[in-house]
DNA sequence: AGGAATTATCTCGATATCGAGATACTTCAT
DNA sequence: ATGAAGTATCTCGATATCGAGATAATTCCT
């Protein structure tokens, strides 16, 4: 069963994921970007370290994809004033307009991936795998002690 | 709401899959490899193609994965005779005793991952995220029909 | 039977992602 | 106050993955 869950739980991501990257890809932004343009859309200007928690991805590939971004135009780059190791991000004017174009349909696009659930049972899901989500990365082993 | 779903099925599916992966990279297999030689472990032989549906990947990165397979002599490639188009994957005998090895602890790590739901609240959570999936899936536009 | 469309596999070049490590700054414990 | 530990960001090399296209075999339609 645990397996079963996981390779369901993998599919179901798969395919919705499928559908963002299609409802992303023509405006030319892959999922990273946008998840970096998303969240300084939606929360503001952020640090560096603060968006890649959102976004899924190692600090590595988060310095390479907002290196990207502000090649564009799109993000820029500030040091933080409190705390001087911080690099503060923000859309600029253009990553604005940009984001702002994009994020109705893709919202749009999501409804649909996601449409094959009522409304009662996307709620269902919600609950249910907010806590697999976060009782699977609290039992993550930092360090290694496995069986 | 749809968008929520999205970010907690991201988010669980990424927590769970650094499970697996740390499971698996313990015996110096990577997530896709073990795709390749776990479908082969439980169905036998298979044209490459069937591994492909199974495994989440396009088909020059499954060509790259059964290469690399082959080269520390997991797998072994024979072409069909029925269909002289299909090149069929088996497990050599190393390659069945390392996924022979591999998989227990496996399974039991898995069991750990998704042990945050109770099981019948992953009953519940595979149910959902079977039709989650199938539906999504079968919802992805082939051509270019996006509003 | 014969050509068109489909399917299976592979090649190749481009790119996204990772992991380890470097650097600079901050926080914490004494 | 000071040194140790922790945190934020970046660099760099390695590698996994993709996408487009090539080739060959099969199936489908009439």
């Amino acid at each position: 069963m645990p397996l079963e869950l996981w390779v369901v739980l993998a599919r179901a991501f798969d395919a919705v994921e499928r559908h963002s990257r299609a409802s992303i890809a023509r405006f030319g932004v892959g999922t990273t970007e946008f998840g970096v343009l998303e969240v300084l859309y939606h929360k503001g200007e952020l640090p560096v370290c603060e968006v890649q928690r959102r976004i899924l991805v190692e600090s590595s590939s988060t310095t390479y994809v907002v290196d990207k971004l502000v090649a564009r135009g799109l993000v820029r780059r500030r040091p933080g004033k409190r705390d001087r190791r911080e690099v503060l991000l923000a859309l600029t004017p253009a990553g604005r307009r940009l984001i702002a174009r994009i994020f109705p349909p893709h919202a749009a696009a999501m409804r649909q991936a996601v449409g094959g659930l009522s409304p009662r049972r996307q709620a269902q899901a919600l609950r249910l795998l907010r806590t697999l989500g976060l009782e699977a990365a609290g039992r993550l082993h930092h360090k290694g002690d496995l069986p």
